[in-house]
DNA sequence: AATGAATGAGACTTCATTCAT
DNA sequence: AATGAATGAAGTCTCATTCAT
């Protein structure tokens, strides 16, 4: 609902002005910011520039004052989800030094942001490129530098001859992003448990 | 509403009327391979009514002659989708004995299921029950049997103290369906190699 | 709702058919009532052909054996009403000989017809012709019989020089089928009263 | 919505934008005025959004920059129509003293205005509310206001005893509003004639 | 930057009606 | 007489976007 921790200033939940927003003092923040809450609540088709508009408080065509089509809203919302949930990761995994352990927190802070943390995170998982044939492109770029991140990680890992370190990325992001379509809030298992569970059962070290 | 699940494969792709059908509801039957074709290819909210009957060679009116709502046509070709998936996936688990085998198998199927063979089961995977919110209660509804099965197969294995099931569950049924995510089929796995290696990963008495 | 007193063998208000209809055994006689209480309970245009089907239990195709067009439909409930109608004041002036006692006799039936007794004869007070182009001609034909009744009702009245008969005439129409928009069944005074209120007021003989 | 109520001729019948107006909102203006005359002449429901929009000059999607609905529109024609109802019958009875005189005047302007002058106000009579589920209670409520002035207007007279003013209200409106169902502006007489007719018969101190 | 009205295309759906069976 | 599927036109309304102000 709200984005992240760590920038919780520009978040502004209500429907007045960011402070502190590299986007100087205009609405731009909180446009950004309602538009990556609707896409990651209803979807990129599900949301349309209207609802948006609405919950900033501006008029539809205002909205074209700061981007030229609800595509490139859209890159720019997932742009930055891909540049923080990279921070985040970068963060938790650097509190670590053996590889194991760093991949764990790894996951752990990447469900925790594509779970309830950030809304921008959130709208990268949730968005498929290929629902938006146009920007599929600039999407699947920005996404390049995090796989990249995860690569690395993996291939510290001492694996056991024969495993394919890209089924291994492949399937724990998989299981984690999925998390997205069943994870309700109110259950048991928080997002940490949940992420170290799926690390512990494909962990070959133990 | 919908008639038969022993016709899978009768008028699967083609743009034009099923031949040799024994039945002589065709008409219907096209109507929902390729609804079934294009959701899964478009998505439900990027596939319009138009689109559909125009692939069928009708007017968008007549749709309504078959089903009531857009929606009802999805429910419908949800339904036939989990009961592919779960007839593949039976299928394919009867041919094994023991429990890590029967669960490859499962994996096996349920993998090329949702990414090859059966628009209707991608149908199951590609539509989010969420991004159809008056129909989403039937669609979870429909899918329930699926899980059903994937509780029991998971609950036969022998694991480790401490392992947990469902957490083997989600994040197994995760992994392969986020593959239809990033999958290409000119990749150079098949989605059998790539399922074998996901169960292998999680595979805990190798 | 249900047609009217004296032929209500042919109103059986389920769904199966009437007998005793001069349309002999046929869903005819069963197709007119319904058809009736609908158009006179939300109006030609808000009545389908569908809304007609249903209620009397068979397809709209199927209405089309018994009728070219809806039009035609409603030129068969209307001259219906206005027969019946007819008949009911006919009846009623007939048991008295004094032109004011009939003349009250005569808004009493009217009155009691459009709003409680008789779907067709509401039928003819509820659809204005001028809603029905096409049919409007017909429509307005039908009418003609029963406005001779009541010009020759008014001629009879001994009104004091200079009163208009025709005025007269137009004014107690006018007030009866008027009463269609305001009155509810549930009200306190019930037709009768109200016609006899409308005729005392009008009645210079006092 | 809707704007000023005393600009009630300047936009009246001509189909193209209005000339002079002292307002900027001529389009809307126009809008209103289109509309107030297709519900008057083809009814509500015979009246599509695609033909005001074409009287008027705009695409039909453009309609909605003004009203949410079709029956938000015609709501603001409505409530327009009882405001110009009740100033010219207002009007029309200040201009006398005496009960009888002031009804009469009531009566003239009433009819006047449903049959000619005034399609907003002719709109009030010709659009049953029970024809539009959805608005009917606040066009029944928009009506109150017109009604009291008429409950007022009975009061006033001197009726001799046993005569029910309601009675006569309904009756009197009822004859007049009927008038729109009959009345032919070729005919011999006019609005005014007809309107004094239907008092006089009523009239008990003659 | 923002407004407010408009655009043009297209969304889903409904309608009366047809016709081979 | 009735069916069931289809037609063709039209229904109301929504969408992303534009543009003069």
């Amino acid at each position: 609902m709200n984005s992240t921790a760590q920038r919780s200033t520009e978040a502004s939940r209500p429907l007045r002005r960011a402070r502190g927003s590299v986007h100087a003092d205009s609405r731009l923040g909180l446009l950004l910011d309602t538009a990556a809450r609707l896409f990651c609540t209803q979807g990129y088709q599900g949301t349309t520039v209207r609802d948006i508009a609405q919950a900033v408080g501006i008029l539809p065509g205002s909205l074209y004052s700061h981007f030229a089509t609800k595509e490139d809203l859209l890159v720019a919302v997932y742009e930055r989800g891909v540049a923080q949930i990279c921070r985040s990761t970068e963060q938790a995994v650097a509190r670590h030094e053996q590889p194991w352990p760093r991949l764990e927190a790894a996951c752990v802070a990447h469900l925790e942001a594509i779970l309830r943390d950030d809304d921008y995170a959130r709208v990268v998982v949730r968005v498929r490129p290929s629902d938006v044939p146009d920007a599929a492109a600039r999407l699947a770029g920005s996404r390049r530098r995090y796989e990249a991140m995860w690569i690395d990680l993996i291939a510290a890992l001492p694996l056991r001859r024969g495993a394919s370190p890209q089924a291994l990325r492949l399937m724990l992001l998989g299981a984690l992003n999925w998390a997205q379509v069943w994870y309700r809030a109110d259950g048991k298992a928080s997002p940490r448990t949940l992420a170290r569970r799926f690390v512990s059962l494909v962990r070959s070290d133990a």
